[in-house]
DNA sequence: CTGAAAGCGCTTACAG
DNA sequence: CTGAAAGCGCTTACAG
């Protein structure tokens, strides 16, 4: 930090008053009079005084700041639940900064809390069970943070963790999505899912034997393939599918690990001479912004990720300890039709 | 902050050392006698000590942290700009944390230097300009920013501002695209651009007009559209010109702002009844992941955004005062053929 | 190799 | 309504 900066030993000096006074009308407090007010504002306006947030964090034990940490930026719905939990801070007097995945487990899965060293005010963590972040290393680092911050989590929860979440409810959607294809007629249905947390409510693939059973449709394991959510493994993924079959047993329908994921799948379709949705219907989930510009456009699920924001910073700040369930709807669009009539 | 968070006192009584001893231990020095420091380190495992960021920084003068700001996150290339900066910065032992837009100008467009008061060891701030954010505010804030901290700037960068930066050159990139457009035979050949910096070399508009020039082809300019970088502007962008021109005036290539507005245009086409790129070439910019994914695949300008977040975070470390251009390059997909040869 | 002391820039009771 | 003083949790010379 250059040298210059102003302190407000600075800016009490050269408005004649105590530094006690220059803190008040920085607060905003009440009791200064009108006319000390005034000149203590126009000092700090003439020499762009900003206190130190350092300094303020130390002394008030507040910071006004929260954190959110996010796996990858490279799924674009976290930005949304970036954007969402940054208007509710701002709405209630509170600054948020997104600190990287790195702040706490570092690239070779180690326990890395520099996140804790900042003494945020709360942190709201999205976590994404991958076989790295699961496991006992994740769950130190929260027990860790926890006793330097309140957390608030927001994915597929570990069930051991009893922390105020809000968690997706991958196995009733991937349920109720298995009953819209079927209306469609479908009974060869695929999931390319990911590897969702310990708890049954979280998971795909439970959701999915659900879906089939209610519909008394037999599961057929080759149907059922467990991917990361990129397009170049959704790709892969399907490819598998497709080409360890003959086409006559090839699903007529798949179910996506997210919009990505299902991006990849256009790919592989078209590889394989597939019109969709004629000869393969596809859903997503997510609703990212470019699926209603893929061709055809995707149906998805909107999993409402900048309410989902919102309600993070909410729980974290209201300090209740409880579970909520994150909301969610079926976007219909043009990739789901009827089963194809041709066997 | 819970209450109970272990100070460096705690961690020197438990240790039977003073806090200078235990801060020797924290920071890796060396003249510490392996004996105490064992049992230093015993006692920090033992109680998950974590320094306080603030009050070292405040101490030291130095919080070892960056921050990056962004405009928007909706824009997936941020986030990959974000990666490159994180990485980057972890390599060299410092942390960097996202500060969203508002840090530095608020709704109202108001200078508000929240960004100021954490006393970051430096500041990358990527500039998308548009009319909100262009003018007196951006240079005040920035003004008062740097009398706190390091700023790079990324962008297009108003030429009053004598800054650190890396500039998009958008007038070269724009003159060669058209040249690329020409080569396949358009002379037809429209932009749908942005109002960018006040500098030629960063203006679209310019190399567009040079572009024309070099091939000597009539500037028409019903072909040249200022619109906002998304989908829904770009479909409504191409929408005006289509609906105002008679079928045989139509643009036979369009090139876009950005990825995000192609994808409107991929939408105004199909809606025209213009296949890609049988009827009509579209050329795109940032490559971002989706565009790969988009049928017909997007040709685009990879802007490298990866490789641009590494370098801001080179630029603001050294400490170098100098202005750096971007690099970019072309990638070719399906969207942009032939000019039909149907008129 | 180790410790005592001052200082970083604020806020917060406490007096007046 | 205003000020003096203590304290937040560290680092950094300075002594020894």
């Amino acid at each position: 930090m250059p040298e210059g900066t102003p302190t407000i030993y600075d800016i009490a000096r050269e408005a004649g008053v105590s530094i006690a006074t220059v803190s008040r009308v920085v607060r905003g407090e009440e009791n200064v009079s009108k006319k000390t007010r005034e000149k203590v504002q126009a000092v700090i306006q003439s020499r762009n005084f900003m206190p130190s947030s350092l300094a303020r964090g130390m002394s008030s034990r507040r910071s006004y700041t929260l954190g959110i940490v996010l796996p990858r930026l490279t799924n674009p719905n976290y930005a949304e639940i970036f954007t969402g939990a940054s208007e509710e801070a701002r709405s209630r007097g509170y600054h948020i900064s997104m600190f990287p995945w790195q702040s706490l487990i570092d690239p070779q899965g180690n326990q890395a809390l520099t996140l804790a060293s900042w003494r945020l005010d709360g942190v709201i963590i999205c976590v994404e069970y991958t076989p790295e972040n699961q496991g006992e290393t994740l769950i130190r680092s929260l027990e860790a943070l926890r006793s330097y911050m309140p957390v608030v989590l927001i994915g597929c929860v570990p069930q051991c963790l009893q922390y105020p979440a809000i968690t997706y409810h991958m196995a009733e959607i991937v349920r109720q999505s298995v009953s819209y294809l079927t209306e469609l007629g479908h009974e060869k249905i695929a999931l390319i899912g990911g590897m969702e947390a310990d708890q049954d409510e979280s998971r795909r693939d439970v959701g999915y034997l659900e879906g089939l059973a209610d519909h008394k449709l037999p599961f057929i394991s080759s149907y059922r393939v467990f991917c990361r959510g990129t397009p170049e493994e959704g790709e892969k993924a399907l490819d598998a599918i497709l080409d360890g079959l003959m086409p006559a047993y090839w699903p007529t329908a798949v179910l996506a690990l997210n919009d990505l994921v299902a991006m990849g799948l256009y790919r592989s379709a078209k590889k394989h001479g597939l019109s969709i949705p004629n000869d393969l219907s596809i859903m997503g989930c997510d609703n990212i912004v470019s699926a209603a510009y893929l061709s055809p456009a995707l149906t998805t699920i909107d999993m409402c990720q900048q309410a989902l924001g919102k309600r993070a910073v909410d729980l974290l700040l209201c300090g209740e300890d409880m579970r909520q369930r994150a909301e969610w709807k079926l976007v219909e669009r043009e990739s789901c039709g009827p089963v194809p009539q041709r066997l």
